[in-house]
DNA sequence: CCGATTTCTTAAACCAGCTTAATTTTTATA
DNA sequence: TATAAAAATTAAGCTGGTTTAAGAAATCGG
């Protein structure tokens, strides 16, 4: 029902099949086309989201009324807007398929529920949290070293293969650079 | 022992006298004076570090051989190089004591016993990442939206007592903007 | 309390990256 | 396969924030 999730979890946790069980209890399939929401501004985000397949992205609308994009969530990643979900608050951020996208959901009412019946996945979502903070941190640290032409060098560089699969412009969004310098710096180096 | 340590841990998980007395055998009281190194660069970071008491500051040199600021870590907070902790790997980064501070390390060869002994706290740390992450996440938001003159005005707003316990070259190089321009906005506004 | 070191300020010149606006290319849909 | 819509390009002008360099003020150790 949830291969990648569960391969995700084996990665981390032992899981037997009785258990797969128990979590596919708390665990919620949803489907999106292109362009659909997953989350919309004001609402709370009250789950998170495990991307079974497919490409997310996650924005806020900034002053200038331009989306601006924090995250993308690929295949195996987690994504959710922790901030409204712990304080149960309505979120500033949308999150929306770039593709057409299988998700898996946990709803947060349910968590604590689930973690009492499957208590090695306290440690998995402990492990996870821990990796996307490094991930979060790298991501500060390289925002601070490097110059734009250097972040958007060693991105593309780095995931090639992405830079194909979405608009360059979200790409240019997601780095904090405008679709006109990304265009001016792939001229210069293509 | 650790009066602090153990009152933040209460406020996620229970921890009875008893347990108290077992988180002990895992966790090591360290002193710092000013200027000291908690971690220096080229180092594993190999225990979480909380802060008992004081203040300290986590930095890496940058390609002009400058001192970038990525993370303050106050009274009550964790503090570690989480990608070095995980992958064993050589540290990018300094931490260093501000002012005279008393910290708690606890092992990374160590956790994975604590938590056999106390499992509560395999929660504990869960919440304790995921606040992290959503604070991590709303820094880098913010780095997307504010200018950084805007970015300064609300740091120094927001935290009035901070500002005036550092370094004003600290705060501008944890803010990425330099000193002088820094100097230039107070003067603007006082 | 004094000299040394650290921190902060001032001001002018400079430039990386943005803005604006118009055009071209690509993609989606009927 | 035509048409509209979305995405990418081009180029000129501009600006927020840096760089450089020097001096002033604050803090610290002895």
């Amino acid at each position: 029902m949830y291969p990648n999730l569960v391969k995700h979890i084996r990665r981390y946790v032992e899981l037997d099949e009785h258990e797969v069980q128990t979590l596919y209890k708390y665990a919620k399939p949803l489907s999106f086309k292109k362009k659909e929401y997953v989350l919309k501004e004001g609402q709370v985000c009250s789950a998170f989201y495990f991307v079974e397949k497919g490409c997310l992205r996650m924005f806020f609308i900034n002053n200038k009324t331009v989306e601006q994009i924090t995250q993308f969530a690929l295949d195996g990643w987690w994504i959710s807007d922790y901030f409204s979900f712990m304080d149960n608050k309505p979120s500033e951020y949308c999150i929306q398929a770039i593709e057409r996208s299988e998700i898996v959901s946990i709803d947060m009412l349910l968590i604590d529920d689930l973690l009492k019946e499957l208590p090695q996945l306290e440690r998995y979502f402990r492990l996870i949290m821990q990796k996307a903070l490094a991930a979060s941190q790298l991501r500060i640290k390289y925002m601070y070293e490097m110059t734009k032409e250097e972040f958007y060098i060693h991105f593309s560089t780095s995931f090639p293969d992405f830079v194909q699969r979405v608009p360059q412009y979200m790409i240019a969004s997601y780095l904090g650079l405008t679709p006109e310098y990304v265009s001016e710096l792939r001229k210069k180096k293509p």
